[in-house]
DNA sequence: GACTTTTAAATGTCAGACAATTAAAAAATG
DNA sequence: CATTTTTTAATTGTCTGACATTTAAAAGTC
């Protein structure tokens, strides 16, 4: 672990890079302890500041933890799924409101994820995912319903249908991208007529995976897909038209 | 923005998160310069250390960059699917080197995102897209080529085929599936004759491509990813033959 | 007016101190 | 001797103050 004096990066960028470096290249391992502050202060010839600054940008990351006291100090932390999801969907939130990507995108990018899901979920699905799936579909079909609180049941329905798959990378390539869309989802008002139609087809989606039937699945992703984008457009004329008067 | 004087947890972490969450509610803006350093002590009553500890972890998010000199300070970043890529592909390298995820989760995941571009793909693609898949077939098919060579153009080979798509959110979204993938791949040996088959099978995927055939492209890469597996038990197998002599 | 110099504001780095936490060692206790 | 309590030392967290470096804007110069 070196840093290059020549070099314009801020030291603390160097140094934070270096530990990644040797992290990601198996030089440093999960739980190992990183050496003391002070340590790294000789190592890198640096004040402590500096290397602390290193260090938080690390942790900002979750690759390193500390801990205080006697035998305490930094050490590589085992990167979970569970510690990644929500840095995942927080960077994809912010992606999509910063860079104006539209409804369309995110929506055609999240059903096509969903889809490439939905096989690997009807074949694997277990009792408990299918469980969750009809507990949303439930929840959904109660009248009162806030807009919010259907869209987080929509969320949470899709998320079983993805973890039926059974297979943690996809969920957490695809906790993104669903999670994330949320917000988005949030604009559109759902009448009691097209909650409805949501259901239908959820129940359609939810039969097909108990059925072990990948292409009925299939065949209801799409029309949710496409149902979802009539949606939108009709609430933006809606909008188009009031904003008009 | 206000911290609890009553958490246990650090100030800098506290003070991090009530910037994120300000920047994620909307209070700030993009572009939108942060008070400065001084004044952020004022006003969390905290030392500039501490406000600095806070800063770079947000930095090491991409959430702020910083600037020197009169006129400089902290400002909201854009969040771009550049800057994103990267953080995308190294916690998702990490999360599968970390964890154990097995070869076969990965390359099921792996494929099963990219089966869900490969429609889009065949739709969309513009004649850059193709010239990119050509050109890294031919690359492919040069004798002399080491592993890792391969495997990177293996990897820009998969990259073109879903940039085809042009939707940013998938592109993002699989760039993590995709390279993670890499180092995976990379503890396989090719020997002539799979190079020879993979070759085949990029170009009937970049032939279905081309065509604006989404079957084609799909069954191809069906077969890809059996050949894929088939190829990494070989290796297995062989590596176990070797281990018991 | 165009160029150069100065200035001031801001971040980057350093040094040293003390506070808070914690595990282990040492001491006290029964 | 075993158990509990106390002390100690190591380590991170926070504070203070200083100086270095960078940079844009203001002031000065021709």
């Amino acid at each position: 672990m070196k840093i290059d004096p020549n070099s314009s990066a801020d030291l603390s960028v160097q140094i934070a890079q270096a530990i990644k470096d040797a992290i990601i290249g198996g030089e440093l391992i999960v739980d190992e302890r990183l050496p003391s502050e002070t340590e790294l202060c000789d190592q890198f010839q640096v004040s402590r500041s500096t290397v602390r600054e290193a260090l938080k940008r690390l942790a900002a990351q979750s690759l390193i933890r500390t801990q205080r006291g006697a035998s305490g100090g930094a050490f590589v932390n085992r990167l979970s799924f569970e510690d990644a999801y929500p840095q995942q969907v927080t960077t994809s939130t912010l992606l999509l409101s910063m860079n104006a990507v539209s409804f369309d995108t995110a929506c055609e990018a999240r059903f096509a994820l969903e889809r490439a899901c939905a096989p690997l979920s009807a074949k694997r699905r277990t009792p408990d995912h299918l469980a969750t799936m009809r507990a949303e579909i439930v929840r959904q079909s109660q009248p009162g319903l806030t807009d919010e609180a259907f869209c987080a049941s929509d969320v949470a329905f899709h998320r079983a249908l993805v973890d039926g798959a059974s297979n943690p990378v996809l969920s957490y390539q695809l906790a993104g991208a669903v999670e994330a869309m949320q917000p988005l989802m949030n604009m559109i008002t759902f009448t009691a007529r097209s909650r409805e139609e949501i259901v239908a087809l959820h129940t359609r989606i939810a039969n097909a995976i108990d059925a072990n039937d990948a292409a009925g699945a299939d065949a209801a992703l799409q029309e949710l897909t496409a149902y979802t984008l009539t949606l939108k457009d009709n609430v933006m004329a809606a909008r188009a038209e009031r904003d008009k008067s």
